[in-house]
RNA sequence: GGUGAGGUAGUCAAGUGGCCAACGACGGCGGACUGUAAAUCCGCUCCCUACGGGUUCAUAGGUUCGACUCCUAUCCUCACCA
């Protein structure tokens, strides 16, 4: 039982520091019922989760299986202060309404997930505000400039001549105080906390909490290009609340190299499942569109319905296997003639008008599904359908 | 605070008085091929009802017939020194 418990926990994981303390608090769970907690820690700076937010919940509901109480800890100080990566100084500060907000829609997305029951939300301003100049410096004493350096990010901008804020170092140390003062059991967070997630481990020693949490991270879930990491900036995410539509297509967009990434990391499918699907592809007797349609389906599925995600996949087929229209397109309306670049613009299908033309010129543009070659064109009454490329489409009512 | 280097399109990065709306790379978009995958190939890539016009090279002024290129001030970044 303890086994089975242990090695779902593992799965998919990148490291796991401190096994052993993993394994006797699921022993003290199995054999006397003690729960432990589970610490992760979430940034309310955008209220969207997506897909890579989603790897780091299932580990957590994993736990929450096998006795863990989850400390779903809000940045909600750090959040006051600024951009902790410093990549966009003008990032707004946020105000405690703007975060109020973002966490709500944060924790409904999230308990799609997580067991409400079992999951204690606790914020980070409650205990840092407290904790005051004095006890700030003190906490800085605990590590030198170098170590800090040690941290790959920060190194990495050093060489690179990238600007470091001194405040920027406070963050690993803050973030290491949270686990201080929850007691934390175990922390799990992505790789690239892995510095962060030690120094609650460091802080926790120094501080004299009886026992140092085990730190358990998991892999960074790339985005749809299969390179750079999920993230809702770079737009290559899939969001927790997509539509059942773009959610399906965008994980059916991924190139099948990733896919097998996907399936570790957000299909509920045992290990064995998945190497069973791999072998069948490549040995033949699988096809892998087929496959991807399956793990789009049940990613769809989980963050709305399997009839929703049934749907979405018929639709999917209409408009691509089969190229036809979609069902549900936008509609616009405008008053007299309008020039047909003009028009594409107002339908919010083309940026401007000079995209436009160069598009007509290429031939990407379609009205009826007819090709457009007169970038002149002026539409006259009368109700078109119009179409940019393979994916957008409007429909204008010209009156 | 001092000295030096630097700030060019989404990103990186050429350009050091007219040939510059600005080489190139990446990204992105359109097309072909496909499984809306990957790979590959072709084209496009500031805005504007456009063989023309407008606005750009950190910001504000100046010199010049003409400036991304020269001068001045300001802001920002980096390095070394303090």
């Amino acid at each position: 039982m303890i086994e089975e418990a242990l090695l779902e926990i593992k799965r998919g994981t990148a490291e796991i520091i401190d096994n052993e303390r993993i394994e006797k608090l699921l022993k003290a769970y199995f054999e006397d019922g003690k729960t432990y907690t589970v610490k992760a820690g979430f940034d309310p700076t955008a209220p969207d989760l997506h897909l890579g937010h989603t790897v780091l919940l299932q580990k957590l509901a994993t736990f929450q299986k096998y006795g863990a109480r989850i400390q779903f800890l809000i940045g909600s100080f750090t959040a006051t202060i600024g951009d902790p990566t410093g990549k966009n100084a003008t990032r707004k500060v946020l105000t405690q309404e703007d975060i109020v907000k973002n966490i709500e829609s944060y924790t409904t997305q999230a308990f799609k997930i997580l067991d409400k029951e079992k999951t204690d939300i606790v914020y980070n301003h409650e205990w840092l505000d407290a904790l005051g100049s004095a006890g700030m410096l003190q906490l800085a004493s605990n590590l030198t400039v170098a170590r800090m350096l040690e941290r790959d990010d920060f190194s990495k901008r050093y060489t690179s001549q990238t600007p470091i804020a001194v405040s920027e170092f406070m963050y690993p140390l803050l973030q290491g105080y949270d686990s201080v003062h929850l007691k934390s059991d175990i922390e799990i967070g992505g790789t690239d906390q892995k510095f962060n997630l030690l120094m609650g481990r460091q802080l926790q020693k120094s501080y004299e909490v009886k026992k140092q949490q085990a730190v358990l991270m998991m892999p960074i879930l790339e985005g749809l290009d299969g390179i750079q990491k999920m993230s809702k900036s770079l737009g290559n995410y899939i969001g927790v609340s997509d539509e059942p539509n773009d959610m399906f297509g965008k994980v059916l967009s991924i190139s099948d190299a990733l896919m097998w990434r996907y399936f570790e990391l957000l299909s509920t499918k045992s290990l064995d499942e998945i190497s069973d699907i791999k072998n069948g592809v490549q040995n033949g007797s699988l096809h892998p569109k087929k496959v991807k349609e399956e793990l789009a389906l049940e990613i769809t599925a989980r963050f709305h319905s399997l009839e929703e995600a049934q749907n979405a996949k018929a639709e999917f087929d209409k408009v691509h296997a089969k190229s036809q229209i979609p069902t549900d397109i936008e509609e616009f309306s405008c008053d007299g003639e309008i020039w047909i670049a003009k028009a594409l613009v107002d339908c919010n299908i083309e940026p401007s008008t000079s995209q436009a033309r160069r598009d007509i010129k290429q031939g990407g543009v379609k009205i009826n599904q007819e090709k457009v070659s007169d970038e002149k064109l002026e539409l006259t009454t009368g109700e078109y359908l119009l179409q940019v490329g393979k994916r957008k489409f409007a429909k204008l009512k010209v009156n």
